[in-house]
DNA sequence: CGGATGACAGATATTGAAATCTGTCATCCG
DNA sequence: CGGATGACAGATTTCAATATCTGTCATCCG
């Protein structure tokens, strides 16, 4: 046993360490169970199935980089600036985690195809952040407010305009050299699109 | 026998029905033979291996496409009205290979998964023309010519911010209801990011 | 009594032997 | 003589038997 209670957050981290050891495929049920010293019927009293577990630990991995922006979106301050500083931070979150640990990143690249509720959730969360500053940027007047419609449309726009920067299928981009001059390029193309 | 010379354009063509039959799995070098009536040690005469057979194929297909767009490339006019039919050109094109034929477009995207030097250049191939559009525009006056890097470098960055709506990886979303205005709120805020 | 257990059935994954495919080449044919 | 052939070796894939895993539940324990 490595603690008293079995809690669903035990759980989890139990989850993500065998995920880290053997990856998506091979990861199973009894070896989280192994790794708390219990029977892997008790596991499921937490989470009533393999996909629901799966999907609460990729939920929390996709939290920890939404969470880090959301300070950006709710800054005060310049909108251009902030919009510029959000998406950076987007790009250096997802280029760090493939990069420092690239199994798991893999690992998780591979739940979240599976998972399409909770990466949906995620998405809408990050499109939320950035229609915050864009409607920001509209108040204080330096974003036009004609012709891009809300600034919920415009703020998925800008994330579908980036995807090649925050979507895995591409993170094996990320490290090649000229990814950055890349990135700058379309977040400077992107942010004169939207100016007033 | 099919027909008389065994060319390589015969074994292309025959590739490719096979390939749609099979699916990219299943389709073997002996089947192509069968197909033309021929043993497979001639059609080893024409391509060296599987993989360079494949490869021609895979050309052949991503050609198609870049012929369809160069001409707007080449138009005389406005450069506006020229990159915004040029981008709705590209992502129509996909749209309809992805939606007429599936299983043959699911193909050829396992086939790019594999044949990268084919692919660059047809990647190359299609910012060239993006970039003769934006030089024409930065000419006519009607592009902007700071802050943007060469023709070359915005093209680069207009194809990346595209790469949702023509990147196969996303083809399942091509054909969701909204996928047209979500193309058109990317291109219009890309157009306006290029303007003088 | 609330929560953990482990035996179990059906579903899924692994494995290794057999079948098929790729790529070569000595031979054949017109 | 130029081009086609098919037998062949080694690589890859298929398939079926075997092993493991998922999810349930009657039973047990503190």
């Amino acid at each position: 046993m490595v603690s008293d209670a079995l809690t669903p957050e035990r759980i989890l981290e139990a989850t993500e360490d065998v995920l880290r050891r053997y990856g998506p495929a091979k990861a199973t049920v009894v070896d989280v169970a192994r790794v708390l010293g219990v029977s892997h019927g008790s596991v499921y009293r937490h989470f009533r199935t393999k996909a629901a577990l799966r999907e609460a630990v990729t939920q929390r991995w996709l939290n920890r980089t939404s969470e880090k922006l959301a300070s950006i979106a709710e800054d005060s301050g310049s909108a251009e600036e902030r919009l510029g500083r959000w998406l950076t931070g987007l790009f250096e979150a997802k280029r760090h985690k493939a990069g420092d640990d690239p199994e798991l990143f893999a690992t998780y690249s591979v739940l979240t195809g599976d998972t399409n509720t909770v990466v949906d959730r995620h998405i809408d969360d990050l499109t939320g952040q950035l229609a915050r500053i864009i409607e920001d940027g509209r108040t204080q007047g330096v974003f036009s407010s004609d012709s891009l419609g809300s600034p919920a449309e415009t703020a998925a726009a800008v994330f579908s305009a980036t995807a090649r920067f925050h979507d895995p299928a591409y993170a094996a981009e990320w490290s090649k050299p000229g990814a950055e001059q890349d990135f700058a390029a379309v977040r400077a193309l992107i942010v004169r699109g939207l100016r007033a």
